[in-house]
DNA sequence: AACACCAGTGCAATCGTTTGCAGTTATTTA
DNA sequence: TAAATAACTGCAAACGATTGCACTGGTGTT
């Protein structure tokens, strides 16, 4: 390892002097910085951060737990924070929870040591106690609230998203739009739910509790969900499906073909979150798309301006719009 | 910041005891120790990384750079090298290349101020020269080879699951098998392109230049290099296709539907790398499978071992079997 | 009884950088 | 010309944890 101390020897200043011309150009005689500069150069020098952390109190990296990196969503997450970070030359150390809050809580252990100077979370439901872990750190909360107070929050707007589609629905004719949830512990799907129900009260359609089921945000719950829904007599059957994210939908997508009914004319579906898959099926899916990157760059970005101010700012919250995307498999219901 | 000074104080012993109360629990009174873990849990003492990390001259980091987190593919390279770091508590700092060497290189620079302990990289066409960066550092090379000499690597075994895939299409009858292959500066497209002419050879069909197009690794550039194949004269057209990465697949997929081509009637397809779409689209892909969290865990694993026993272990390198799964997509050649 | 040995503990140096303070020059001001 | 000011530079003390060394007192050996 080649450190300040050697330079600072082949410059011929002391190590005080050579930190200096490195980090605050100013303080130092040019031809003094410019015989550092070289030098550093000339021995492949690179300051080291442990060092330089420890003594600063900050250590120019920030925590980010995200609930699961294979899904798409998650990743573009991900990735928004990543590039905001690298921007302004912050690393980031990434987490997966995979919604568990055991593995949350882990993480922020594992974390802590490393002395990130703020957090990104995607918080499990367990987080309102697992972040006390890290009280003393800036937090964003991203994509959805843990219910703590004062947290800065980004999300996006779950409720006028959904309202959108169903709305969609609706004026084409649909009276019998069931929807498959996620958990209530979750703050998206509770507010995907509450927009549902919205809509369909604006529009005078009764809400029927028959017709909402839980999906428990993975594939299965979406696919045997979807199934219930699809075998109800067929007065009850519902001629559209809105799902609650991305897993669930294609398990309904596949239960919907398993039954052999034809999307959109025996029934129309809407998926909440865009993905790949979504883009290439047949027949391909209308959706809510949300701005992923956008949430996860715009909350790296409210964290590290946090972090520089240094002024605790009151909790602030950020809604991102979502944008309805229409594409194949949505079609008036069939006449009877 | 609660120190071990603070738990020291508390426990009533040097800093020194206090620390081998912690982490060498022989050297210890048993009584001592007690009183020492019992006044760290109280003040919620968390060992400071920056500073245990400076000292021993360990980080228990390590650094990952993969070329793309949006890749399903790679996304799972990522979680498996998560998990296995996970497990013997080491942390990784993740990086993102996009596929360019530039952006590899800062990550290199950026990585290398935080002493990570070694190095996973999934190498871009600059990695021989990038790596020099981080000469001293461990380097495990995943999923392609840069071409540096003595260093380690865990790849899927490219050429094998490509046979298995072109002979499948050979058994079915198919004579005119088109590839559509990505830039030779990166190793996978070497090897599965070797693969492919093997085959082909292996049978004594004879290999044409004109059915081999670039399609450079993204969506776009197989989109273009399948509809050029597909344009072909009836005569010289391809009844099969094989495509050598799943974003490319993509194109090639979605060219064959906007020329109306019906998959696998009028034109098999087979693509490298499994998905959820090529699970869902219609009809279902046939495709080479990696093991991609496995390569990911393992090329973690093998770094660790080799961090742990620092012996200079001279260039190991591990290939994984891939595997083929057969869906819809492929069918015998139409009768002309 | 004399000695060697061992477990348990503390002192103080160390890892590589940063920074308050003080010391040295050179420059400006009255 | 003397004094005040500014511009550079170096000394040494931090940051928090670890560890070689030395010290203490106790046990075991002959």
């Amino acid at each position: 390892m080649v450190g300040l101390e050697q330079v600072a020897k082949l410059a011929k200043v002391s190590s005080a002097t050579a930190s200096r011309a490195l980090s605050r150009p100013d303080k130092v005689a040019l031809e003094t910085r410019d015989r550092v500069v070289r030098a550093a150069e000339q021995l492949g020098y690179q300051p080291n951060h442990l060092a330089s952390g420890l003594r600063k109190g900050k250590s120019r990296t920030i925590g980010a737990i995200i609930s699961d990196i294979l899904n798409p969503i998650q990743a573009l997450l991900a990735k928004g924070i990543q590039d905001a970070a690298a921007k302004r030359d912050y690393t980031v150390f990434l987490f997966n929870s995979d919604e568990e809050s055991d593995k949350e809580r882990r993480a922020l252990e594992s974390l802590r040591g490393h002395m990130p100077q703020g957090l990104i979370v995607v918080p499990t439901p367990g987080a309102k106690t697992n972040l006390k872990l890290v009280h003393n750190l800036p937090v964003i909360e991203l994509d959805r609230a843990s219910g703590l107070k004062n947290a800065h929050t980004v999300m996006v707007d779950n409720i006028g998203g959904t309202t959108t589609a169903i709305n969609h629905l609706i004026r084409l004719g649909h009276k019998r739009i069931a929807m498959i949830v996620g958990d209530f512990d979750i703050s998206t799907a509770v507010e995907r739910h509450q927009g549902y129900r919205e809509a369909l009260e604006h529009a005078g359609i009764p809400y029927r509790e028959n017709l909402v089921l839980a999906g428990h945000h993975r594939e299965d719950g979406g696919r045997s969900a979807a199934h219930k829904l699809l075998m109800l007599p067929s007065k009850q059957r519902p001629t559209a499906l809105f799902v609650g994210n991305n897993e669930m939908t294609i398990g309904a997508v596949l239960a919907t073909r398993a039954l052999g009914l034809r999307i959109p004319e025996e029934i129309s579906i809407i998926g909440f979150d865009d993905s790949r898959w979504a883009m290439t099926m047949h027949p391909a899916l209308t959706v809510v798309s949300q701005p992923a990157y956008d949430l996860g760059y715009l909350a790296c970005e409210t964290l590290l301006g946090l972090l520089e101010k240094s002024i605790a700012t009151s909790a602030s919250s950020v809604r991102l719009a979502t944008t309805f995307i229409e594409r194949e498999s949505t079609a008036p219901p069939r006449k009877p």
